[in-house]
DNA sequence: TCTGGGGTCCTAGGACCC
DNA sequence: TCTGGGGTCCTAGGACCC
């Protein structure tokens, strides 16, 4: 905790349906719903108006309508806020190069290194409200919420207390008074569940949180989790404002408005975010290892099916087969026999570079149909262009396809094992016993 | 016909290595 | 014949956030 109020968060109000109202006239004043409008559509953002009616984030649109059916029902018009979006950041960081988005219509900005007199509290409170106006003035009037304290916890506790239009700064020394009457669940990572654990434990607000020992916390809630709620019961929260963060994976997924039950309509559906997220992945210069399939049946379990490959991988079709590959396995044991409601491919143990990088000249042509036509004029040096999900043939064994490539060796799946998990082969990169396969058999 | 989509982080168990 | 630890990687599931 910091000595003084030198963390801001900023919350654009009710912000999707803010910029719709501010983009349609004839919706202001009115309440609007922006959110999946589909048979299995959840409410993104419902604006005060709608709000008065009982609507809420995250609530099915299915209720939403049945509460307010007069609203404007809306899909989200992701460009257009992300737009908003680039314009109040900007703005932050004319204060302050420290801003840390947490989505498109929030983050925190570091004062400390704002070029400001002084970190007193009326000081922070007149660049925040000239911050505020300067949203409104840029955005065409969008209000913002924000929040300022000794740390991101308060800051973001401080920045709810008085939407929307708010402004509430805490000061140094009033955060504990602050936060003990409330309750547990102002604490970010305090959702349900943990709620739900605290509660049978007694623990309903910060006040009772705070007098139950470390070792007590964790044996109710986990190593991990206890250490930090044991911390910000305290308002002790040393986490720094850090503006560029990396990511972690990339994935693409899908809600059917009726459970899919046909086999290769899903596989169609697999291969077909495969490729949206090796676009991604290729957009963002990533490429990642491990291949994951997400799959909720009609009763809302879900399963995770992953697959991790040697090397890094932004191919559609090396992605797709191993989703596809993946999913033949849910099958095959009967579990998706009820029907699927979702399907979402996702890849993780991202590397900022891709193969390519590792051989220099790559084979591929660019990119689909990709693995299985590879360029036929091989030489030895460029046979080093081994990718994953290439098609080949060993003289003796048949058909098979690369499993991994690198470091002068390659691995090899066989036709006639089917699953990701199964035995591969490994040689070396100018074995001339492989070559890749040609559908000519040339 | 309750329950999105894009993420992050944590836990727990097993494999494998030293 | 009994029986270590620790560390890392991988997989699966779950909680949580906006």
């Amino acid at each position: 905790m910091r000595s003084h109020a030198s963390v801001m968060h900023l919350d654009l109000d009710a912000f999707f349906a803010s910029v719709e109202q501010r983009d349609k006239p004839s919706l202001r004043g009115k309440p609007v719903v922006v959110g999946g409008v589909g048979g299995r559509g959840v409410v993104s953002t419902a604006s005060y108006e709608a709000r008065r009616y009982g609507v809420r984030s995250a609530m099915s649109t299915r209720e939403a309508r049945s509460r307010c059916p007069h609203a404007a029902f809306l899909s989200p018009r992701f460009h257009a806020y992300r737009a908003v979006s680039d314009v109040v950041m900007g703005l932050m960081r004319e204060l302050s190069p420290l801003v840390e988005p947490l989505s498109l219509d929030e983050a925190f900005v570091d004062l400390v290194a704002a070029d400001l007199p002084d970190l007193e509290v009326a000081t922070v409170g007149a660049v925040a409200e000239e911050l505020r106006s300067r949203v409104a003035d840029a955005t065409g009037g969008l209000t913002a919420s924000v929040g300022v304290g000794t740390s991101k916890f308060i800051a973001k506790v401080a920045s709810d207390l008085d939407k929307p239009d708010g402004l509430v700064i805490v000061p140094p020394g009033a955060e504990l008074d602050l936060l003990r009457p409330m309750s547990v669940t102002i604490i970010p990572g305090v959702g349900p569940a943990t709620a739900e654990r605290l509660r049978r434990a007694g623990i309903t607000t910060v006040a009772d949180l705070e007098a139950v020992s470390l070792d007590e916390l964790v044996r109710i809630t986990g190593r991990a989790h206890g250490a930090g709620l044991y911390a910000l019961a305290r308002a002790q929260d040393d986490r720094p404002v850090v503006p560029e963060r990396e990511t972690k994976s990339v994935s693409v997924e899908g809600t059917y408005d009726t459970d899919l039950t046909d086999r290769p309509l899903m596989e169609q559906l697999l291969t077909r975010q495969a490729g949206e997220v090796a676009a991604r992945l290729k957009k963002s210069g990533l490429s990642g290892r491990t291949i994951t399939i997400k799959v909720r049946l009609h009763d809302f379990t879900t399963l995770n099916r992953s697959t991790t490959l040697p090397s890094p991988t932004d191919h559609a079709g090396t992605i797709a087969r191993l989703a596809r590959a993946l999913f033949a396995d849910l099958v095959e044991a009967g579990d998706t026999s009820g029907g699927v409601r979702l399907l979402g491919v996702g890849v993780s143990g991202l590397a900022d570079w891709i193969q390519e990088d590792l051989f220099g000249d790559s084979l591929e042509p660019e990119d689909e149909p990709a693995p299985d036509l590879p360029d036929p004029g091989l030489t030895r040096r460029s046979r080093e262009g081994w990718q994953p999900g290439m098609d080949v043939v060993h003289r003796e064994l048949g058909r098979g396809w690369v499993w991994g490539a690198g470091r002068g060796v390659v691995t090899v799946r066989f036709e006639t094992a089917r699953t990701p998990a199964g035995p591969v082969r490994s040689y070396a990169a100018d074995d001339p016993d492989l070559t890749p396969w040609r559908p000519d058999g040339s």
